[in-house]
DNA sequence: CCCCAAATGTTAGACAGCTCACAAACTATC
DNA sequence: GATAGTTTGTGAGCTGTCTAACATTTGGGG
């Protein structure tokens, strides 16, 4: 009954299991720490578990035979991944690293399953997260078909910023920071062109643009201009109880 | 007891249902039959029901301001779809269009809810149709990003041969037969380039050719042309006991 | 405070795939 | 079996984006 999980009592999905239930879930996984950038599973790997980040972060990504990197997801404090193993994918299809120092803990397949038979507020929490997830994919997908690179770069600052959002003088600043090159491997294009559009938009006064950093100033006409709606802004940034340091 | 409801014990998702669930299941649903090429739902559109397609076709897409339509799914006999309100999403999202003439079975948002509570099973397979789903847009965004069209169309062959591959004398037939168009609009490109590269793919010998037909002479040549692994053919074609009609 | 690595900025040239325009082949229908 | 509609074939431009090759700026660690 110490605080020595706390990492699971906080995250969403097992908040509600009684006392007995998040002792077993406890018993039977285990915590990792990984070093900044070090590969928490990778393609091919056996899938028999789940994993639940309890601090830091990490990047979901796929390599093309060429090397060229597609940005999947990034997973925040709180949040479950790889739990596609939960419906049966025996084989990890994607990498997963870390870029901050990270705690993760591992829980077998049986566990959560049998977690998931005994209680239907957990299944219906695995449901909701992978239909979210897809709901994402979904988005991305046609957002990425027959779109020009700066329709797609703006539909990803927007999907950021419903994600990320924190007030900011000028505008809507980004909790998240990316360079160019990692935008690029979002939306499917080239650093080069990621720098030369958002030049574009900086002059056309819809962001600001710092190293490593997004300021949107104007978040409806930013929207507006790709034929969106502009997306929920919480007052509150998401999972404040999860910050990462990063201010 | 009569064969009222078919479809509703056909349906894999239902069939371990008891009499009286499934009692409760048809009297709530309601069953609508469309002609070929009508609307079932279009975006913002209210949603809290989830269709089960009992016979005919649909395809789910999406259109872009300009007109450009997106392919993003097609429902065959058996299966679900709408599925995304189970999980709070209130507003349809993209186009659902019969193929040809159909009968839809439409399940309240409550009534299915319920069922699930209810029922783990059916929980369990809404969980899974819906992972099964986002794994495939999963795939299909990694097969978009940085491939050149004629990779993204042999990907598209692929998945179609898991899916409705038939044998034939030459190779492998697939039991969907789609225009040069319609595959264009999965694989976000244009007719034309789809013409051409199907007719390099004839001259090499990894397929044949009809109107609207295509057979796989060579899957797995065609399979390691973009590193994939040969798909899965099921020697008895999925699902036969919701034949379409189509040879 | 200095140095190195990472990130950003900029441009010319190349090219895959798109647009547009038209012709030919097939097929459903009356 | 004539006719209209759909599908496929082909090619000449055009263009957005990538490639490649630099220069410049920035921030963090020793």
């Amino acid at each position: 009954m110490d605080d020595k999980y706390w990492y699971l009592k906080r995250c969403e999905l097992f908040e509600l299991l009684e006392g007995t239930q998040i002792a077993k879930l406890e018993s039977q996984s285990q915590v990792r720490t990984f070093d900044r950038k070090n590969l928490v599973y990778l393609p091919d790997d056996e899938s028999d578990s789940v994993l639940l980040l309890a601090s830091g972060r990490v990047r979901i990504y796929h390599l093309t035979p060429e090397g060229k990197e597609t940005l999947l997801a990034f997973i925040d404090p709180g949040e479950l991944f790889g739990e596609l193993s939960i419906i049966g994918q025996t084989e990890r299809e994607e990498f997963a690293e870390t870029m901050e120092k990270s705690q993760i803990v591992k829980i077998p397949g049986n566990t959560i399953r049998e977690l998931m038979a005994d209680n239907a507020s957990v299944t219906m929490g695995v449901t909701k997260l992978i239909g979210l997830r897809r709901q994402r994919f979904e988005r991305r997908l046609k957002s990425l078909m027959f779109q020009p690179n700066r329709d797609r770069l703006i539909f990803l600052l927007l999907e950021l910023a419903e994600r990320y959002a924190v007030p900011h003088p000028n505008g809507t600043a980004l909790r998240i920071r990316l360079s160019h090159q990692e935008m690029a491997n979002i939306i499917g294009s080239t650093r080069e062109t990621v720098t030369v559009v958002l030049g574009e938009l900086r002059h056309e006064q819809l962001i600001e643009v710092k190293r490593r950093q997004v300021i949107i100033k104007n978040i409806d006409r930013l929207a507006s201009s790709i034929g969106a709606k502009p997306p929920n802004i919480p007052a509150r940034p998401t999972n404040p109880a999860f910050r990462t340091g990063d201010t």
